[in-house]
DNA sequence: TGTACATCAGTGAACGCGCGTTCACTGATGTAC
DNA sequence: TGTACATCAGTGAACGCGCGTTCACTGATGTAC
């Protein structure tokens, strides 16, 4: 951030170079690591070592990255969510990120977070809330911790039996469809 | 299996020595690769060649485990499901499962299932084929495809959420708690 | 305005690492006659 | 029963790999006087 503003420096702005090299192989599919991200944004190995600690604090940046994106594409275009509807576009839209942008998602959540990175930390939680907010909308009456929990575990399970392979559509339509339809299914058994 | 019963061999059975030995370092939570396997084994480390292809062949055979084990202590101890109770136990049993081993958790589910080996996709199959029964059974009039993919989402996405830290509890209790607690929340906000 | 100095972004060579996999081999077990 | 042979489990050395990270460095930019 403070760095990325200074401009006109040596390379102008490294920091934020890598980074999108790193979005691009992520994006790519090529396996990611310091110094293939330093290789492909032209500048020797080491110099990523003066913008980030480590390959943690890297992934890291991208996580948050990631996160700002997956909250975006959740809330954007959207009105606050009304009904169970509303909730299950919700579902269909995170899938929809996961598979998308399947590595940036794995970086994500792959790895227990570390509370040393306020940054991710925050960016995690405020997806949490969000989920929340929007089920304490429709539901203001139910314990909305619960249901959040419940909202976000039936999208993120979804996304990942998807993205590993255990669950099988031909398209991204099938698959919305399909969470859709998980998604009210479950929402309409009662007890 | 096969090489399982022969014994008296060299080593007896390799093959089963070196599973148990990979299954001892995933639950200690140590780095898994085919040379510190063999170590542990006391063996050279090319002898898992003899009985693995390669490091994948190994994975798989330890996924497949896994998935006995899993759907074992699912259906361990409990009568068919007859209640959405009775399905709530089913994501707790799940979930606990995969905090216990989470990182035979990982190898199960972590990458895209090779078509190539059929009894790694048929142990997953046959969770999935679980899971649905026991959700027709429970709701025989409704959408069971739907509906499983839904209560195995659920009960995947909590997993993996608290495995990755983006969920925390203090204890396995209250986890199987606040899993039964959503599982049971979202199944009764209805339409 | 010009010079001397401090700061700091990026370099290039080198470190040690564990890994998966191959190869030609040794030596124990089982089998045919 | 004993010998000759085939089979196959396990060995040991070696390959090439990309990785993260360190180090002392160069050279460009900004700053004080």
């Amino acid at each position: 951030m403070s760095t990325s503003e200074k401009s006109g420096y040596h390379h102008g702005d490294l920091r934020a170079a890598l980074l999108s090299a790193a979005m691009e192989m992520l994006e790519a599919g090529e396996p990611f690591s310091l110094r293939a991200i330093a290789r492909s944004a032209g500048v020797s190995q080491t110099a990523p070592y003066r913008h980030f600690k480590d390959r943690d604090a890297l992934e890291s940046a991208l996580a948050v990255e990631g996160f700002r994106d997956l909250l975006a594409s959740l809330g954007q275009g959207r009105n606050p969510p009304a009904s169970v509807q509303d909730l299950a576009e919700f579902a269909v839209a995170y899938v929809a990120f996961a598979l998308r942008r399947p590595a940036l998602f794995r970086v994500m959540f792959g790895k227990p977070c570390d509370d040393a990175d306020d940054e991710r930390v925050k960016a995690a939680d405020a997806l949490h809330e969000l989920l929340a907010a929007a089920l304490d909308q429709v539901f203001p009456e139910a314990d909305a911790s619960a249901l959040a929990s419940a909202g976000w575990g039936l999208a993120h399970g979804l996304a990942y039996l998807y993205l590993d392979g255990k669950l099988h559509a031909e398209s991204s339509g099938e698959v919305a469809e399909r969470v859709r339809g998980a998604f009210l299914a479950i929402a309409s058994v009662g007890p």
